[in-house]
Order: structure tokens, then sequence, then C-alpha cells
DNA sequence: CATGAATGAGTCTTCATTCAT
DNA sequence: CATGAATGAAGACTCATTCAT
């Protein structure tokens, strides 16, 4: 049994390790050996955990796709709008809170085709969608709404998370409140 | 006379191949010799128009850079508010009619620290904002419209832009009207 | 430890692969694939014990002057202008057992300036300067011995290297003795 | 007839570029196009006068061979020794009146071993030895003289020029007198 | 399980040589 | 003859992956 969950977390402090090695260097610029430094292990002992350097990235996303399904399965109670807000608010704050890991998603983007980064926005596009559905069904949604506007909401956030990645000074945090108020409040009967 | 040209055209057909290939198998995937069979020459004839295989990347960074300068010189004439919703058009236009371009954009985020890509969304956000100054000085803006809002109507666009370009079904040209919609036209005094 | 002492080993067994085929072929001619196939190892391995092809000739020649300062340390007891023959006889049986060592030196005149071979020479002469100077207090030379005799010395050794080493007729060892016999016989008072 | 004499002109102008070329930067580390630059033609040219990048060494080679044998032409009259001095004196002003010339020797020995050096010792010592054979019919020998001698000679001049080669501060012209002292006015009987 | 030495496939890059203009 | 753009063979070097200890 304790050897189950020392090898669980083992894997994790890997993926880990992977996650700041990563979003240091790109994962184009990082080695199996600098993961492995990182996480105070062996370079060979990468492989008893992970299958190949792609396997780590597949890993370090999975891990994001488990940290995004965590928040979009705690939309929680009320009017569907403010359910809406209370989710922008917290995928802003958890791409806030795990900067790094956000960071590996731009090197998800461009050399993973593979880890399908075009799931994690329909799958927040679809729960966006039914909130807005359901907001449209308790009357509170302005009648104008784009059918599109699920896709805005997903854009305005990761475009915020790109600006804020690629610039220090580009303060994620208090964006937060300007997104909801545009995407959320602004749509508001 | 002819020879400088030459050389120019030469140059520009291998960035267009490397833009071709680069957008098909990413930056990471794409060996010069891709480029140089795209641009039907010899490997190492694109070494006697680059220095490197990252130079290639730095010289699709940068024709995307003047095509961006381009738009940017553009907006015309008429209210500021009226200005801001045709650039944003046509910086999505833009997008739209180079996908390819816009594809590699992916690579310079996360390969390319060197390649500024922050520059070029605090040009965009300074563009917009004093587009925003202006429609406040003319009385058109909304007296609660966010000091951020250039962020976001920068990071709508891109955050359409990458949903575009990591899934065929979401249609950026479409999307066009509702992001000025929501962005433009739903800041208006 | 017994790491230590294999990889240190292992260093040397590379060298020597390094020797042979560089004096077989020239160091403008041979591969680093080529000093792996000498001693056995893949390719790739050598780069695990040598930062660079270029790395590998200053390592034969280091190895070199190890030997050559060997040499010199060994001059013993006596009357200089003995402990000068016997240096020269030395000196240039060191040369003779070692011939593809020695060999691998016209390379590093060639093709290293950074490897200095002025300072070997430098150093011999110096070493044979001070005993010239104990000779010449000890009354056992010549008053007109030139002040550039050492460099005379040092010459006709590397002179006769260089024939020999281009020429298999020239019998390196059967010139010791003709050489001692002009450079330091042949100026003792 | 004109044309002919600027084809011979125009290779004796690169042969001399490739000399500096070759001194500067030695064989290994220059290309042909660092020679057509310092000719001041096209790399292409290059090629209408030599076959090869090898062809320019050995034409080098040439032309120093041909240099060596006018020297060794002009004995002149007088006792055998008195010739042999005279030579001596010659051959170190020849090398030292073309110090980039000999430099590249030092590249034929390493990279050419079709370059047969190992000929143009043997033709020094065969005229050595020719001379000394003079001077012990004329009873101008020491009988105790080796019957190396001949190569001890070419060694000192051959050693000496290495020295200078590879040390600036090594003066070879000084270094004429003490040669001859040693070698030759030391073997007088 | 852990290690890290060894491997060798894979790429970038250079540059001698050719040849169309 | 002269040119220099184009070629592509050759080789240094890297690093993901394996495996004996």
């Amino acid at each position: 049994m304790a050897k189950a969950v020392d090898r669980v977390r083992r894997r994790k402090d890997i993926l880990d390790a992977a996650v700041r090695v990563f979003a240091r260097k790109g994962f184009a610029a990082s080695r199996v050996e600098d993961v492995a430094a990182e996480a105070g292990i062996a370079k060979g002992s990468v492989y008893l955990y992970f299958d190949s350097r792609d396997a780590l990235l597949a890993g370090v996303f999975e891990s994001y796709r488990a940290r995004s399904d965590a928040v979009l399965a705690t939309v929680g109670e009320g009017p569907a709008l403010e359910r809406l807000a209370r989710l922008v608010g917290e995928v802003v704050d958890m791409l806030a809170t795990h900067r790094d890991h956000a960071r590996v998603l731009l090197d998800v983007w461009a050399s993973a085709p593979s880890l399908d980064m075009a799931a994690v926005y329909r799958q927040y596009r679809e729960a966006i969608s039914a909130l807005l559905r359901q907001a449209r069904a308790e009357g509170q949604l302005r009648p104008d709404v784009s059918e599109h506007h699920a896709t805005l909401i997903v854009a305005t956030i990761e475009g915020c998370l790109l600006q804020w990645l690629t610039d220090d000074r580009v303060p994620l945090t208090d964006l937060a409140a300007p997104i909801i108020e545009l995407t959320v409040e602004g749509i508001r009967a």
C-alpha cells in the first residue's frame, strides 16, 4: 500500500518539477535531465514514472485538465449569471495561482498537437453555454446576446492569461473583476 | 539591381515556405530541410538567406510585426469608437486571412523568448488606449469603463484567435461582429 | 571510488585511441567517430569525457606536456654537462618511444594556436640554459659558446624528430649519440 | 602570349594570397573564399587556376620547393666548408625572409602526407652530404664527424625555424651565425 | 527501485565545388 | 574568363532512451 502511495507521490514530484522547468525554459529547451535534476533524482529514474519526454508534457497537461475540471465542478448554487461570474472568477484565480502551470500551456498549444487543448476550450465553452441557457431561461439574459458569447468569455480569459504570461506588467488578478463586469454583468437583462 | 530584387524575393519565398511548414508541424518539429524542400531549394541554400533555424522563426515574427504595424497604421478617420471598431475588425480580418502566420505565433510565444510578443501586445494596447481616451474626450464612452479595457479588447481578439487556431469549428470571421458588439459598442455612452 | 578510477581510465583509453588515430591520419582528417571506433566505444561516448573534437587534441597535448615535464624532472645528479647529456638522451628516447604522440605534435603546431607549443620549447630552453650556466660556473664550458646554444640544442632534437617523423629511414635513436656529441661534448672546455 | 603571361601572373597572385591566408589562420581554418578575398577575386575564380583547395596547398609547397632548389643551386665556388657555411646561411636567410611561406610548411607536414616534405629534407641532406664528402677529400673535416652530420645540420636549421615560427622572441636571423659556428666551423679539421 | 554511463539516431551547419549567367 | 548563387555531402554535437549494476 505504502508503495503505491509513494509511487503516486514520486510521480507527482516529477510532474511538479517538470512544470517548473518547462515554465522556466520552455518545453523545447528543457531536457529530461533538467527535470530530473529539479526533482532531485537521476535522469534514468524519470523513465520509471513516465514513458517518454513527451509523456511529461502530457502529464502536465493532464494535471492541468484535472485542476480545470475541478474548477468547473464547483460552480455551486444560485442564479445562473452569479454562478457564471463565480466560475470566471475561479478560473482566473486558478490560472493566477498556478502561473507556471499556465505557462506550460503555451508549449502544449505549440508543441503537442496530440494534446487536445481544443477539447479544454470546448469544455469551457459548453459549461458556459449551459449557464447562459439557464440564465436565459431565468430571464436574466439580455435578448441580444450573441450565440458566440461563450466563446468570447473563454477568449477574454485566455487572452488576458496570454498577456500576463508574456508581460509581467499585466496584472491578471486585477483583471478578474473587469472581465466579469464586461462579459457577465454586461449581458444581464 | 536585379540581383537585389531577386535576393529579397528569394528571401521572402523562403519565409513563406517557413510559415507554411511551421504552421503545419510546429516549429519544434520542423527541420531546416523541410523548409528548404517546401521552398523548392536545397538545404544549404536556406543559409544563404538566414543565419540559422532560429533566424527563420525570427523572420516570420518580423514579417508578422510588419503586417501588424500596417494594420495599426490604417485606423482612418471618424469618431474614436468607430475607428476602434474598424481597427478590431481589421485585426481580426488580418489574422483570419493569414492563419498560417498566426499559427506560428504560438511557437513564437513558446519557443522564442527573445522574440518580443509582449511588445506586440503592448503596442496594440497602447493604440487602443489612445482611441479610448479620444472616445472619452468625445463624450462617447460610458463613464464606468475599466482602465483595463484595452487589455480586455486585445484579450478577446487573441483569445478568439487561440480557439480558432486549435479548433477549426470556431469561426473566427463570424466572431468579429460579436467582439466589436461586446467590446466596442458595449462601452458606448 | 571505483567509479572515479574507471572514469580516469576510460578517459585515458580514449586519449590513447586519439593519439593513434591522429598519428595515422592527421588531426584534420580524423573524425570523432574514428577515435570512438579505435577506442571501441560509440561516438557519443567520447563527449562524456571530452567537450569537443578540439578538446581531444588539447588532451593529447596535455598528456605530452606531462610526459615532457616528467623527463625534465629527472635530470639527476652529477656535473652539469653530464646531466645535460643525459637530459638530451632521455628526451630523444622519450620521443622515439612515443612516436605517435610526437607525430600529433605536428598537428598541434599547425592546427591549434591555442595550444602553447612555444611554451614547451621555452621550458626546454630554460632547463637547458640553467644547465649551461651551471656548466660555465663549473668551468666546463668553452668560453665561446653562444648565448643561443640552448635554442640550438632544442633545435637539433626537434629537427631530428621532424626528419624522423616524415621519413622512416631517418633513425632517431641512432641520432641521440651524435646529437649529444655535437651539442654537448662539443662545447666542453 | 600576353594571355599566357597574365594567366601565370594571376596564378601567382592567388598563390601569394594563399600563403598569407594559410600563414595567418592555418590551412585547416582557411576557406577557399578567404584566399579568393585576399587575392581580390571571386571564390569560383580560384578554380580556374587550381583544381581544389588541396591544390592550393600543393601549389604553395611547390613554390617553396622552387625557392629551396634555387638556394641549393647557388652554393657557388670555394672550399667545401665555406660553401656549406654559405649554404646554411642562405637557407636560414631564405626562411627568415619568407616567414609566411615557412609557416605554411607546418601545415604541409601535418595535413598533406602526399606532399613530400621528406623529399625536401632528403634533398638538403644529400646536398650537405656531398659537401661534407668534398670537405673530407679536401682534408678539411675532423675525422670524428658523424655520418649523421648532414641530418644534424638540417635538424638545427629546421629546429630553429620551428622555434621561431611558434615564438616571436626567438630571433631566427641572429641564429644563423651560431648555427654555422656549431655545425660547420665546429667540424673543421 | 535507482542510477548514470553508454548509445546512436537525428539535426544543424559548414564549405568545397559546380555551373548558369 | 569571371562571378557568386546554389548545391549537398560530410561531420560535430545533442540528448532521448536503454540497461547493467
